[in-house]
RNA sequence: GCCAGAGUAGUUCAGUGGUAGAACAGUCGCUUCGUAAGCGAUAAACGUGAGUUCGAUUCUCACCUCUGGCUCCA
């Protein structure tokens, strides 16, 4: 244990180290250059450099790797120097040679903080920096690190700074290690969802018809339709009625849910008729609300959900989309709860337990949560919320709900949605990229802009308080995550093609026409595939298209009313009768193995 | 939207200032086969628009789309 900390805190020293290097090697090349910072990364690290317009490419990182190692074998020494603001201002700014406003800007945010400032000096290079370094480049392996990108990224990561250029690297103790990485990331290439989806016809994405909306192909639907399915009887099931409401709906709707006022770029430009303006709707929930209100409503039929495969659309930036995972149509798999202030926490609970039992289910792990909190002090997104404490309730109630299921959450301040705090549930893809993939949210906002109330006890009209959440984030989202996760591989009760009969000659076709049709009439999915292929063909075939069985009939076969079974995964599993396999699958389907 | 890169048959790639090839997939024959590619024939492409040029798929510019990153986000 203690081992491996000291490992990974040596290698966070590398890794940083690294980054100094890279900046040498940077200003070598283009003395002009103006310094960012040049944290560690997962895996690696980066630096942000203020460059000349396209003064570096991709193909310029060879020759920085180059002169990175020629500086790693000359041993430098990494030297820490405690420093005063006086000293260090003088040492970045352009008396001292350097001109390094962006580096002076950082030492006038530490002097405001008043925290300790720290140089380092390696060669004939010297970063304000607060560490820790290695001694020497003599602990850096030089063959373990590789620059992988340049990038563009905002100072401080804001945009309304110039974009300095930002090169990434990656480095670990040893080269086994490193081409263990790099092979890992050629691997989750070819699981990539949009690959597999060009192997296994899922969805495609047309020109003509829009950026960032998919279109779902047969086999990719399939596979989408039995995922609603579950999901629309689990929620069926635990007092989640399902809708259906509209994809557009009148401009005063979203002036009063404040959309228009919160979330307008993210809309698509309203569609005019009859002279009045109508929205394709970017959420579902003021839809929801408007069911809520159809009648009166009791303390008694509370805790009241509504559900429903909302098809939304939004208006992503062009640079954000990203096939499935971000897309401008999309289906969220969405519900509201509206509940009293008391019942709140126990909804919460109750969400929470759904979201779990539905990633056992996919045997989804390592995800966490993010309690994300509004920040008042940003005028623009919380500017207009009058009272204040009742936020501050709802993100009680939330962390708190959290606490007592003992769910590892980060706190991120100023991530709240723009009508309450909420939680996502976060996991990382196949590339290690985090993403949220599930969200529970509680909305204390809409009920006093649409007047959501119910009679209690008392028959006085009192304020909902509302969840908002989403298991599947979105179908597409999940789909693609799921796809991502099993490499195609799904398990059987998801694949679109569960059985794939392949008969070796013209002799058995009759045979396995009726061993198709049998399956088929027990609800499951079989195909059956022309013997003028070899069987070998066939079975490569079957086996790309990742289908779990695949079965092969011949005379012995016929003889026996059997096939010989290969599995996907388990690879061959021998003979078995026709009757027996169909009631294998059926209960392998039924269990979600 | 911003930064960087890329766009050649359906797909994955090669290539050239004198309009292009391969593999797989497709189609048509032949083959009827025991667990990951049988044989032959055949059709099929230079993202769009301008410019330079005798001539542009190739060079330049703009646009469109895609990939990675930043900001944003389910």
């Amino acid at each position: 244990m203690n081992y491996a900390k000291n490992m990974e805190k040596n290698m966070e020293k590398i890794r940083h180290s690294l980054s100094h290097l890279m900046a040498m090697a940077v200003l070598e090349k283009f003395p002009k250059a103006k310094l960012g910072i040049g944290p560690t990364i997962e895996n690696g690290f980066y630096y942000d450099f203020a460059l000349p317009a396209g003064a570096l490419a991709e193909a310029g990182l060879p020759e920085l790797e180059k002169r990175m190692r020629e500086l790693i074998k000359q041993n430098l020494e990494f030297k820490k120097e405690k420093t005063s603001f006086a000293e260090a201002k003088k040492i970045f700014s352009a008396s001292g040679g350097k001109n390094q406003s962006y580096k002076l800007e950082l030492i006038k945010e530490l002097q405001k903080s008043k925290k300790p400032l720290s140089i380092y000096n390696s060669g004939n290079f010297i970063d304000l920096c607060a560490g820790p370094h290695i001694k020497s480049t003599s602990e850096i392996d030089p063959d373990a690190f590789k620059l992988t990108k340049i990038a563009g990224a905002y100072w401080k990561g804001d945009e309304k700074n110039p974009m300095l250029t930002r090169i990434y690297g990656v480095a670990f103790e040893s080269k086994n290690e490193l081409s263990g990485y790099l092979k890992m990331m050629e691997q989750a290439e070819k699981c990539d969802h949009r690959n597999l989806s060009e192997r296994l016809g899922l969805f495609m994405i047309d020109e003509e018809i829009g950026r960032g909306l998919p279109l779902w192909l047969p086999r990719g639907y399939k596979i989408r339709h039995k995922l609603e399915e579950y999901i629309y009887n689990l929620e069926e099931e635990n007092g989640y009625p399902h809708v259906l409401t509209p994809i557009l709906a009148k401009e005063n709707l979203y002036k009063k849910s404040g959309h228009l006022a919160h979330y307008k770029e993210e809309m698509y430009n309203p569609i005019e008729i009859d002279e009045e303006k109508y929205y394709l709707k970017p959420m579902n929930c003021p839809h929801h609300h408007s069911i809520f209100k159809h009648t009166l409503r009791s303390y008694k039929d509370l805790p009241l959900r509504i559900a429903e495969f909302g098809q939304v659309y939004r208006y992503e930036r062009s640079g954000v989309l990203t096939g499935l995972i971000r897309a401008r149509g999309f289906t969220q798999n969405d519900a509201h709860i509206y509940t009293t202030e008391d019942g709140l926490s126990q909804e919460i609970i109750n969400v929470f337990k759904m979201h779990k039992k539905v990633f056992d289910v996919f045997k989804i792990e390592g995800y966490w949560y993010r309690l994300s909190l509004p920040d008042f002090k940003n005028k623009e997104k919380f500017g207009d919320i009058k009272n204040k404490k009742v936020w501050e309730q709802g993100s009680k109630i939330l962390k708190k709900s959290l606490e007592q299921t003992g769910y590892k959450f980060t706190e991120a301040i100023g991530e709240a949605s723009f009508y309450g705090p909420k939680i996502d549930i976060q996991i990382k893809n196949i590339w290690g990229k985090e993403e949220t993939i599930a969200t529970i949210q509680v909305d204390y906002y809409s009920a006093d802009k649409f007047n959501l109330y119910y009679i209690d006890k008392d028959g006085k009209e009192k304020p909902v308080v509302i969840i908002h959440r989403a298991i599947f984030g979105s179908f597409e989202r999940f789909f693609a995550f799921l796809m991502e996760k099993t490499c195609g591989n799904l398990p059987l009760w998801l694949a679109p093609v569960q059985v794939k009969i392949l008969a070796i000659s013209d002799k058995q076709a009759d045979y396995a026409k009726k061993i198709l049709k049998e399956f088929l009439e027990n609800g499951i999915e079989a195909e059956m595939a022309e013997t003028n292929e070899t069987l070998g063909k066939r079975i490569r075939e079957s086996e790309l298209q990742k289908i779990p069985y695949i079965l092969v009939a011949g005379d012995k076969e016929l003889q026996n009313n059997s096939a010989s079974v290969r599995h996907h995964i388990k690879g061959q599993l021998g003979e078995i009768k026709i009757e027996e396999l169909i009631e294998k699958i059926k209960r392998e389907t039924k269990d979600k193995l």
